[in-house]
DNA sequence: TCCAGATGTGATACCGATACCATACATTGT
DNA sequence: ACAATGTATGGTATCGGTATCACATCTGGA
């Protein structure tokens, strides 16, 4: 690994003359770019970023914490991320915590320690501590998808609430009143907006909430194959829709339903949060987010914070969601129903 | 940001002191030891990991570069590289080419400024001149998946044409003559090596190679979806049974095979290459692959590398494929047909 | 002719942590 | 009593790149 310090013996210089060759920067004689550059090509020379990050206190990296990189609407949001800092010249480091705040608490450690210029944080485990210590750094954060209470922080998330309601509406008004909710656990904020868009279309229907069909699990397939097991077993009289608080729930859901031999949407309805990119054939109708607009706009933001043209606040930037009608639910036959409480 | 320099002061000590303090090592006097703590614990001090890194030339990074992050194929190999790097005390850097050269050289780059330990690499376009320049550095290199011709190289890959194979006899045995491969460029060894399992079981089942049912796309769901629209259109007559080489592929293909009507399996069998753990009901007969597995040892192999206990060389350690049968594959009426020329 | 400014190059110090050597005192054995 | 060793701490240099200041040399205008 040849340093700067061995291109200036080859080319008969000064270090800080290769610096400047490489930077363009100051008064440099033709001849002498020249040699210089040629002793770069000649021992295939490349500058050591570590020390120029030691020197500057910043190294251009940014730091991306999921829960679950397995799930694609997480990989597509970090595309997002990463194409947005492709132009400002920030380089992305993926981190994966798995929803798990002992995880997520060594990365943060790792990557304080490698002085990364800013965090990007999907927070795990729901605690304000987490992005309280970055803060304490002087390092700026934005928080992504959730929200994080008792903490001044930007954050940027879809709508949750809003969403939630859309879709139960959407199940309300084709004369569903038994609706299963399956979601993920409630110290993660989503879950809590998506029950309570679930609850608010409910009340507006005049139906009573009813706790014997919701139930909270984790947020991954096999969380949801299980929780639907277990409804379909206990829940009497069985519900004539369920509604998933996110794909891969839906998924495990589906494949329950299949196993049990409960088709849908003839037996039984089905609604999702998150589209569903690598389902064989799309048919669950869902509330769709924008996970690469997501990430986008979090690392555009988290960008300018950095840079100083922005300065770190408390903005909440909500990114509507959108109901993608498929063929997952079914219309019930109107029997005595209650109109809605408008 | 506080520094060993703030510690010291505070603790009316040298800054080598706190050094010995925080790594344990030689004599401190116990109340020397006490002063320190406190100071550290008072400014929240965090070593600065690249000032350790420059002195130490070694930045305990290794990279992995994967050519598609939303496939969960290359998620999953991630987390075996992970957790096998997690015992090593040694952090991922996750980068996603795109299957693009271009975009893999820049990320060559920069990890290669940033004094990168090692690299796990995915090499996309197929040329070898990446990895020579990498190992030109004097960095250690362990390729993943893929061989690369003419270089000296470790590679952990699985075995391709014998899964291929498998997939192929399994379709022939069960009287499938007419059998599609939809595939991706031949640029990338697995599409080269899937191809030549299927075309050697199907040389010893006497059946000529047909080049009009064979088809390269790219490894993605959009590409498998318009390969199998053409296909079914132009393959005259249509294929008794179509052979995907990849997992997108498939999700394409049975997504173009529902718009046309064309039942699977009982107007034509789906066989692939790669598990489907995202599908709503798996029913696709596969080779699965073992990606966490893959990443695991291939992982330990650069750890072995880069801590010296093993030399670099060209190990080519192939890891079995398993044949998963499933529901998408039916079994043609016996209509004269040849016996295996075996 | 002489000086202001432009042009071209180098010496030194510094970013933060630590290896190496030096120093100083305490303890032990002979 | 004195050397040998153990205990405890600090000064200095170093990793690789670059900002700052210093110092030449050259050019053009008064």
């Amino acid at each position: 690994m040849p340093t700067m310090r061995d291109v200036a013996k080859k080319a008969g210089v000064a270090p800080i003359t290769v610096s400047r060759v490489i930077n363009n920067s100051g008064y440099i004689r033709e001849e002498t770019r020249r040699k210089v550059e040629q002793a770069i090509a000649e021992l295939e020379y490349v500058p050591n970023s570590l020390s120029q990050s030691l020197r500057f206190k910043k190294t251009n990296m940014i730091a991306l914490m999921v829960s679950d990189i397995t799930n694609p609407f997480w990989t597509t949001l970090t595309r997002g991320v990463e194409d947005a800092c492709m132009g400002g010249g920030m380089n992305v480091i993926l981190c994966n915590t798995d929803e798990n705040a002992e995880k997520q608490e060594n990365y943060i450690n790792v990557l304080l320690q490698r002085q990364t210029d800013g965090f990007l944080l999907v927070p795990a485990g729901g605690e304000p501590a987490v992005v309280k210590r970055i803060q304490k750094r002087g390092v700026p954060v934005v928080v992504i998808d959730r929200q994080v209470p008792g903490v001044e922080v930007d954050i940027v998330r879809s709508d949750s609430e809003g969403g939630a309601y859309t879709l139960t509406r959407h199940l309300l008004e084709r004369g569903h009143r038994r609706i299963a909710l399956l979601s993920f656990s409630i110290s993660i904020s989503t879950a809590r907006q998506r029950q309570a868009g679930y609850e608010k279309a409910l009340a507006e229907y005049g139906v009573a909430i009813d706790p014997g069909l919701i139930r909270h699990g984790r947020p991954r397939g096999d969380s949801g194959y299980m929780m639907t097991m277990e409804a379909m077993a206990s829940m009497n009289p069985r519900p004539t829709a369920i509604f998933t608080a996110n794909n891969f729930i839906a998924i495990g859901a589906l494949n329950a339903l299949h196993d049990l031999g409960i088709r849908v949407p003839e037996e039984i309805s089905v609604v999702s949060f998150d589209e569903m990119p690598y389902a064989t054939e799309p048919f669950v109708t869902v509330a769709a987010q924008a996970p690469y607009e997501l990430g986008m706009s979090a690392a555009q933001m988290l960008m300018s914070i950095i840079s100083g043209e922005e300065a770190p606040g408390n903005r909440d930037i909500v990114l509507p969601v959108e109901l993608i009608e498929r063929r997952s639910v079914m219309t019930l036959p109107m029997v005595a129903q209650a109109a809605p409480e408008e």
